[in-house]
DNA sequence: CGATCTGTTGACTGTTATCAACTCCGGTGG
DNA sequence: CCACCGGAGTTGATAACAGTCAACAGATCG
């Protein structure tokens, strides 16, 4: 595993946020990290557990869940290029389970070394922090989306914030994404019970908004989507003009292929 | 209206995140800030406009309503001493709309402000990054709220919250708290219909677990009322112990009187 | 080749939304 | 002082959306 492959997605995440230098950038190239792999429904940090690393994740799904709720009610979902508990840096006790949607590839970091990449670059500073109001932002939208909408364009919503989250970091341009995760995780995250979603992603293939066979979605409407959903990317915070042009760390994503 | 009110509950508050020295708190003491009253259901912030102050909340409460959502989806309520629009100091652009539950008092403090303090002082800065990350917190305790509990449970949670949270800042010590709101606002909140509300506020008064009346909320059995919620206020992150001993600051409360 | 997990379907149930009407209260103006 | 008005709270009847249960089909994997 190489060192340029651990931080690419990173860097794009963070270069959609703010715009940063190449100088900047250099700074994660020293990242130390472990690289783990889990299994579907693996836990990666437990409630209660104090962190001292970072889980920046570079491959795969990670959620979120509440640790008390029944039914392992989804509060939040990581894509390739989040850290999933940047967080935890300012507050490392843990609440809610870190679990793996299927198999993912997660970077093990510690805290330190953010603490001191933040230290020294003060545009990696605000750069992180506003990773952090970010993650705020997209879960005040999750209030919206469970509070407003009904099953279906409560699905299809997700639908949307995750196809256009992964393309920030240039997975899914062409609208196919990989759906390691299962019917009832989808189920769990929109808060409605998995023969619903069952019914629910029917109603999408029926409308042909999308297509989903094994472990591939295929979005064959996006417009028709977004329509459905009500989607608007705004609050993800990226800066225009950031999705147009690729950063030059996300040139290097050949190591990717071979993870695949 | 004097300067010490206005941050008197602000510093209860920061202090309930983390232990700060006089001298970090004395910072507050400059504040410059314009004192502005807002009727119910009036806007304080608009959807899509640039912020340049801070809205620290001296009385009352304010409400985050989703822009676009016909139903007026509350996705966040600010109790006394809370910042509304903390983040806009690094984002200024605003989404939602900040619109007052019943009447409130505002300080209108200029970003530059906290800013300065920030910079002066590493930990004001670190209890300013603690007050985001506790909205984060907040925020996704309502998704597990909305996602995973029904009508009933939903509201009692929702109160037992806002209660936790006033007493943080030394109001509903007795359980009393003055309720401003309408039965459509909580609605609203939990994202119930208005006549729902009603019928679920009628049924826990009839479990004596509240009063409501006139503008007055009265829990009248707090223990039941966390039993039937579920509620763990440790998502709050208040700091142990913090809450039993009441801050230095916090002792300034005459002001308090002459508002109401 | 069986075991298990995921997806699919049908029948039934239940919580909550919607609609409509009515009461109650605080304020306002004649 | 009283009549009126609008907003908030309350009630009942009906409808819609989503949950639950149960069974089966299909895939995947050792």
């Amino acid at each position: 595993m190489q060192a340029g492959f651990a931080f690419s997605k990173l860097a794009d995440r963070l270069t959609s946020l703010v715009e940063l230098s190449t100088d900047d950038l250099d700074l994660l190239a020293d990242m130390p990290s472990s690289i783990a792999h889990f299994g579907a429904h693996q836990t990666i940090l437990r409630h209660g557990d104090e962190a001292t690393q970072c889980c920046l994740l570079l491959h795969g799904y990670l959620s979120w869940q509440n640790h008390e709720s029944a039914d392992g009610q989804i509060t939040a979902i990581c894509v390739p290029g989040d850290i999933a508990n940047l967080h935890t840096l300012y507050r490392p006790r843990i609440d809610g389970n870190l679990i793996a949607l299927g198999p993912a590839i997660v970077a093990l970091v510690p805290h330190r070394f953010f603490s001191e990449v933040a230290e020294r670059s003060p545009a990696m500073s605000h750069a992180m922090l506003l990773m952090l109001l970010a993650d705020h932002a997209i879960q005040r939208n999750w209030t919206v989306n469970l509070g407003s909408r009904d099953a279906l364009t409560r699905v299809a919503h997700l639908l949307c914030e995750i196809t256009a989250r992964l393309q920030i970091v240039g997975l899914a341009r062409d609208f196919r994404l990989s759906s390691p995760f299962t019917q009832s995780d989808l189920a769990a995250a929109c808060s409605i019970s998995p023969v619903h979603a069952n019914r629910t992603i029917q109603e999408l293939r029926r409308c042909n908004l999308l297509q989903w066979q094994g472990k591939t979605l295929t979005i064959t409407d996006w417009p028709g989507l977004v329509r459905l959903a009500g989607f608007d990317p705004a609050y993800l915070s990226v800066r225009s003009g950031a999705d147009d042009v690729r950063p030059p760390y996300a040139r290097s994503v050949t190591a990717d292929v071979a993870l695949a």
